[in-house]
DNA sequence: TAGGCCATCTGGTCCT
DNA sequence: AGGACCAGATGGCCTA
């Protein structure tokens, strides 16, 4: 069982690393050929480098006079550095007199490096995105921190490999839960929105630094890594969406601390909880991080599930659940987890079909 | 309005 | 000397 799972599952993971970073790197190269404008700001900053590689040539011109009044600045610093109060003389070189020419130059020297730090920093984002698109849970319109993807893209990682390492299925509850371990709230309910379950199944009691989540029976309860709790620090947060029975696991007990004043604990296992580890539909919500208005023509994007292990089979444990979920009001909006237009992907079938076959056996 | 996130500027350090 | 990288400071934007 194990060596298939390598040999058949393996090579699909690697290929899709593979062409993750070859995807990156395309990117990075088209950025590099200026199909992807930076910032306008740079064009802002053209401007005044243009001007300034003038400038650098007239400081070219300048140098000599630089060097020849070099002199007479250095003979001023030793005045300057004169020891006077006795103290001993400083080390190293010596501070030059701020001409109205050198002060040029650092100006257009520092423009520079601006300008090359602004690239940098472009690059990184580009990368970000890069690795946005490729962890469980992408949306153009709301996008993942980068603080949140540097994690989520952590867990996943550390997520698959485990599933090729125990070569067995783990539960889905687990899987989510890994995933999120570390992740603010928000995005906690994203990923578990994407995954169609409900964020109080992984939610222990409020634990003191190293706690565990209570989960029972799961696949990786003996690994090394621990599964802390994803600090829920936020007190607007309400945990939304239906709780779910997964397979036969029983995730009341211990969960009860988690429940809204005055909410009633949900029946586990009761169909529709039965259906919440369905293939979603689309749900509607909001993500409460950071979030920008969607333009028109955003509004076609969508968050989508790149590990898509609930998502392509048993269409017809479709959550009742639809395009007016919990931010029109309808009927099951207390237990729908906040996500708007979540979507799944399926142009990455191949390799995670064989993982999404961990879940559906 | 506070807090989170982000882009940018800036100076320092290290390396070539 | 110049470039890459880093971290601190700052101000803008957005959301709860």
């Amino acid at each position: 069982m194990l060596s298939r799972l390598f040999s058949e599952v393996l090579p699909d993971v690697q290929r899709l690393a593979a062409d993750w970073v070859e995807g990156a790197e395309n990117e990075a190269c088209k950025d590099k050929a200026g199909e992807h404008e930076p910032c306008d700001l740079d064009d802002d900053l053209d401007e005044p480098l243009e001007g300034s590689s003038r400038a650098e040539s007239e400081m070219a011109d300048d140098d000599e006079d630089d060097d020849d009044d070099g002199d007479d600045d250095e003979a001023e610093e030793e005045c300057e550095d004169g020891n006077s109060e006795g103290k001993p003389k400083k080390r190293g070189p010596k501070k030059r007199k701020m001409t109205p020419a050198r002060a040029e130059r650092s100006k257009v020297r520092r423009m520079k490096a601006n300008t090359r730090e602004r690239t940098r920093m472009h690059d990184l984002n580009s990368a970000l995105d890069s690795l946005r698109k490729v962890v469980p849970c992408y949306s153009k319109t709301q996008k993942l921190s980068k603080i949140e993807t540097l994690r989520l893209a952590k867990n996943y990682i550390l997520a698959l490999g485990e599933i090729l390492r125990n070569g067995k299925r783990p539960d889905v509850v687990a899987y989510v839960q890994m995933l999120c371990k570390g992740l603010s709230q928000p995005t906690t309910n994203l990923v578990a929105g994407c995954l169609q379950l409900n964020t109080r199944n992984f939610v222990t009691e409020p634990c003191a630094d190293g706690a565990r989540f209570h989960m029972p029976s799961s696949p990786f309860s003996a690994h090394p890594y621990s599964y802390r709790c994803s600090r829920i620090s936020s007190p607007h947060y309400q945990p939304g969406g239906g709780a779910l029975n997964v397979r036969g696991h029983s995730y009341g007990s211990g969960y009860e601390g988690v429940y809204p004043p005055g909410g009633t604990s949900p029946d586990y296992n009761s169909a529709d909880y039965e259906a919440a580890h369905s293939p979603p539909v689309c749900l509607n919500g909001g993500l409460s991080g950071r979030q920008q208005e969607p333009s028109e023509t955003d509004r076609n994007y969508h968050y989508s599930m790149h590990y898509s292990g609930l998502t392509t089979s048993r269409p017809s444990h479709s959550i009742p659940y639809g395009p007016s979920g919990a931010r029109s009001g309808g009927a099951h909006s207390e237990n729908i987890p906040p996500f708007h237009d979540v979507h799944l992907h399926h142009d990455r079938a191949p390799p995670y079909e064989d993982l999404n076959a961990f879940f559906h056996n």
